[in-house]
RNA sequence: GCCCAGAUAGCUCAGUCGGUAGAGCAGGGGAUUGAAAAUCCCCGUGUCGGCAGUUCGAUUCUGUCUCUGGGCA
């Protein structure tokens, strides 16, 4: 019997794609999985580009609460065997592209994080500086602090808090084979990615989304959670673009139109992040558009001529019968 | 109309006691294994407003013009 098919369609922030996957999962009956690490907190709706059409894994964490990669790993595991063994087609789409990686290549065994050893590890940090907890990491975890840079916050706290709550080093831990089959054994993967070619046209789209946003209320929804939250301003919610250059304002740092203006260029920011993920995604099809949202450009191979599939929904389905 | 202060990177500005200049932001490239919309690394030639003068040499000094603030009429 064939592999089911699996859909995944990456691109960055503002490129057309929920669009393009709502239309591709009526035409196909299939089912939407966010990959999207905003998408997963309640409350987080105008500033998010939340969907109204249903996907799973979206509003399933309160903003205080944390969500990792390995959970969305565990959570998609499930979703897509439970989607396939029903008939249907996942289509998984976002712009979280560790989330992605994460489920298609393995994520090597490791304890989880441990709130209080990253509590202890950063309190060391604020002492002595993240060099110095680098070059301890150099002790116990030499591969690992090759690979990280001595400034580099997160990634040395990551590998020290491995080390400390297991006694093993996390290049050791990641040395071994990733506990579960890759999805690639069981279905048969289709990845996608959607862009427009031209960079200049993703830079108007963020800039006009944000401001539809503004007009849609974004402010006032910050203000919701700044009222609720206002105390702690290490909520994992608050990290998300927009959402904390609004709060910057709501607590009396930047004006408004500073503020709005720091989070459209905090939206480039992160699009050129999840580009540099992408240029070098093994096994992608790309589907390039114009400033209408037309294909331009594609790896797809498709049996009629490109003039007729400009429409990137047609060129998918094309493809696919 | 007169007086004063400005005019330097896409933006905000620093600086050059005369030897053609550098920060922040923006932008570009890269990294990425339980925080990832996070976090971190690398990348700075631009008629130094125009013209003329002094000088071996002017973005820097002088004159003049233009423009932008502010003040006085």
């Amino acid at each position: 019997m064939a592999k089911p098919l699996l859909i995944c369609l990456l691109g960055p922030t503002a490129s057309g794609k929920t669009d393009l996957a709502v239309s591709l999962a009526q035409a196909l009956d299939a089912e939407l999985i966010s990959v999207d690490s905003a998408l997963v907190y309640r409350g987080l709706d105008i500033g998010s580009a939340k969907p109204d059409f249903p996907h799973h894994l979206v509003d399933i964490r309160d903003p205080q609460e944390v969500y990792s990669a390995a959970d969305f790993v565990g959570d998609t595991s499930a979703l897509v065997a439970d989607i396939t063994a029903r008939g249907k087609t996942p289509l998984l789409v976002g712009g979280t592209m560790l989330y992605f990686k994460a489920y298609l290549q393995g994520l090597s065994e490791m304890p989880a994080a441990d709130p209080e050893i990253r509590a202890e590890i950063e309190a060391e940090a604020r002492k002595a500086g993240w060099p110095r907890l680098h070059s301890e990491l150099a002790r116990v975890d030499p591969l690992s602090a090759e690979r990280i840079h001595p400034n580099h916050s997160q990634r040395i706290g990551r590998a020290l808090e491995v080390f400390r709550s297991s006694g093993v080093s996390m290049s050791t831990w990641q040395q071994a084979e990733p506990p579960h089959d890759l999805p690639s054994k069981r279905y048969r993967v289709l990845q996608l990615a959607i862009c427009p070619q031209d960079r200049g046209v993703l830079h108007e789209r963020i800039a006009k989304r944000f401001h539809q946003m503004m007009a849609q209320g974004f402010l006032e929804e910050v203000r919701c959670l700044y009222q609720e939250y206002g105390e702690h301003r290490d909520l994992p919610a608050l990290r998300a673009v927009g959402y904390r250059q609004l709060w910057q304002h709501l607590s009396g740092e930047i004006q408004l139109e500073e503020a709005v203006e720091r989070g459209i260029a905090a939206t480039r920011q992160l699009a050129k992040r999840q580009l540099t993920w992408l240029r070098k995604w093994p096994d992608l099809q790309w589907i390039c558009t114009d400033d209408a949202g037309n294909v331009v450009e594609t790896t797809l191979s498709h049996s009629r001529g490109a003039d007729s599939l400009r429409n990137p929904v047609d060129l998918v389905l094309n493809y696919l019968t």
